[in-house]
DNA sequence: ACCTTAATTTTACGCGCGTCAATAATTTTG
DNA sequence: CAAAATTATTGACGCGCGTAAAATTAAGGT
């Protein structure tokens, strides 16, 4: 229970016997005093409901203690998942995170970023739209602000990136195909907003040509993030056509993968390994729903929570040296296949 | 191409020929100062590139111009749809939004509003926890700083409540269901995290009733917030024991709806409507994710848009008018009827 | 042109806190 | 126990802008 509210510093100052310059010191750092002062303050704290005023502080330093994270769409649960991970870790480390989402839009993503640096944060955490990102405006900032990139990259933007190794996870679910049935087709957009989308054609089709066979692919019409739509519409096209050069659909994402499936459904087809089933299909990334799919999607996880923790680490460590990276730094983490019932 | 970096309104005021006043009333409100004024400023601010100082703007202004909005949990879909909704309508009014998330946890939702307090938002727009939050402290919140609470309703709390009518939204799902095939029972969590689940309950006896069946409670145990997977193993464990009493099922929201399709899928039974099928099941909300289920769930729809624009309808009407409510309004929208292929 | 009214400029103070220099108090060391 | 080293206090200034009062200027109407 308070006993008080008080106002200013000066006046916490008054009541709790400790100087104005001692309190000032130790609310930016209370390792900074005497051990026995800190406890009279705290003892104080106790007592009286006393916050510092967060404009005044922040006026008088040229870098606050926060922390942009900037995701392209935070209505895709993958980004929420990861917002979710990264703000426990900003707060321990003493930041406070503050999430802005782009909404698939790259004005959005330049307003987000002028936002924040009006807000002169120590650093930005940020997952680029992609292809679509105004790429200077970007680089400007990255130059302003330590910034780490992480899930998707724009070349020579911010210090670091942090995101997947699509080659090798790629690779990976296609040799598990292959291994198991009939080489895949890979189903993608033919416009994806995200350059992941490209990196993961290359290494679809690097892998098929490495195991000797003749990669397919399988084009989806459509722009913007509304992929499970995507997915299913342009799915339904083409079990309608019969286009399907094979029995095994790799979809370049989880998200697609949940709208072809959709569409197998609709049109009757039974999808999964084994005698019974007319299709497999398979995703990428392992998105929060890939468990309740119908059936359930064989997918590959990216390993978001070393991303996560990574990227915090890396922002943190040019926050707390005050020197920005001379090289760039790129960290790319395997995924690990998740096998399921679809394929 | 902005000729250079202007720091404070002083230089500005130097280099636009403006006084420092009459720039201040325009950054205030550009309304504010005469047109031809006006256009000098504007003139000026494309010419040098300088933007008021935040924190030193808000230092001297009781009330700033972020508007709160704080979710229970932004991984869920529904939210992050909801948060999307928000964000631009509070830009359009001038506001800066501030997104947080409780992520389920009641100290975080109760961090949130103390981290919101230090920034002195001009309003609040809350959707609590629910059963769990702290209502002593979520009332002490809203006695302080104006807030609007939606989705979910904490008696006493805030100036206003806006929400879906759960009792005309439940019972026309119900008469739909009946008069469709069978009266369906009542798939819900025994211990739900959220108010609104404990009036669907109300309102689903009540339909009931009101038809001449007898309710039918399929309870579903599990905390928190993963509701798809609470919907899925309490579903499983259901169809496992032959526990349902009826071949329709009507869940208390689309997420634990998800779930039993999946479980539902994973037995080997046919969900939807007519001679096939061994399963109804319904949802309530209209989840994202709802058209993607197998098959698509037929649901009720939450007028979130309504509900999205009315709250901050509302939150804006009491900042502007400067004045609190002096009685609680409660605004309920009501719900649709989404006739998908699972019921 | 004259008057009224509205807008702008001048001048000046204050917001709450960071931070510095000089001084005083306290703790540590020899 | 005195000297040295560390920590706290006193006093003061500045950050960038809001804002008030008084003086000045510009706009609108007859």
């Amino acid at each position: 229970m308070k006993l008080e509210k008080i106002r200013t510093m000066e006046e916490f100052a008054a009541v709790s016997g400790i100087s104005r310059p001692t309190l000032s010191k130790y609310f930016n750092d209370p390792g900074s005093v005497r051990s026995s002062t800190r406890e009279r303050i705290e003892a104080a704290l106790d007592r009286y409901d006393y916050r510092p005023n967060i404009y005044a502080v922040n006026q008088n330093r040229q870098m606050t203690r926060n922390i942009g994270i900037v995701v392209p769409y935070l209505a895709d649960p993958f980004f929420a998942e990861v917002a979710r991970n990264l703000e426990p870790l900003c707060a321990e480390a003493g930041f406070r995170p503050i999430l802005l989402s782009s909404h698939g839009d790259p004005a959005q993503e330049i307003e987000n970023l002028e936002s924040l640096r009006a807000i002169k944060p120590a650093g930005v955490l940020l997952a680029p739209l992609g292809r679509r990102s105004h790429h200077e405006e970007v680089r400007d900032f990255c130059r302003d602000v330590p910034t780490v990139l992480f899930d998707c990259d724009i070349p020579g933007a911010g210090d670091a990136f942090i995101g997947s190794d699509n080659e090798q996870s790629i690779r990976l679910i296609v040799e598990y195909l292959c291994r198991t049935g009939e080489p895949p087709a890979f189903f993608e957009m033919t416009t994806p907003p995200n350059p992941n989308a490209n990196k993961r054609h290359a290494a679809y089709e690097a892998a098929m040509l490495a195991l000797g066979h003749t990669p397919r692919f399988l084009g989806a019409e459509g722009e913007g993030w509304s992929f499970e739509e995507i997915g299913y519409r342009e799915g339904m096209r083409m079990l309608d056509g019969r286009e399907l050069p094979t029995d095994t659909v790799l979809c370049s994402n989880d998200r697609l993968a949940i709208g072809v499936l959709a569409a197998a459904y609709e049109k009757g087809l039974r999808v999964g390994l084994g005698h019974g089933s007319a299709l497999r299909v398979a995703g990428h990334d392992d998105h929060p729903y890939a468990r309740y799919t119908c059936p359930q999607l064989t997918t590959v996880a990216q390993d978001y929570k070393e991303i996560s923790s990574r990227s915090i680490g890396e922002i943190l460590s040019i926050i707390e040296s005050g020197i920005r990276r001379k090289t760039r730094l790129t960290k790319l983490y395997e995924g690990t296949l998740v096998m399921r019932r679809s394929a």
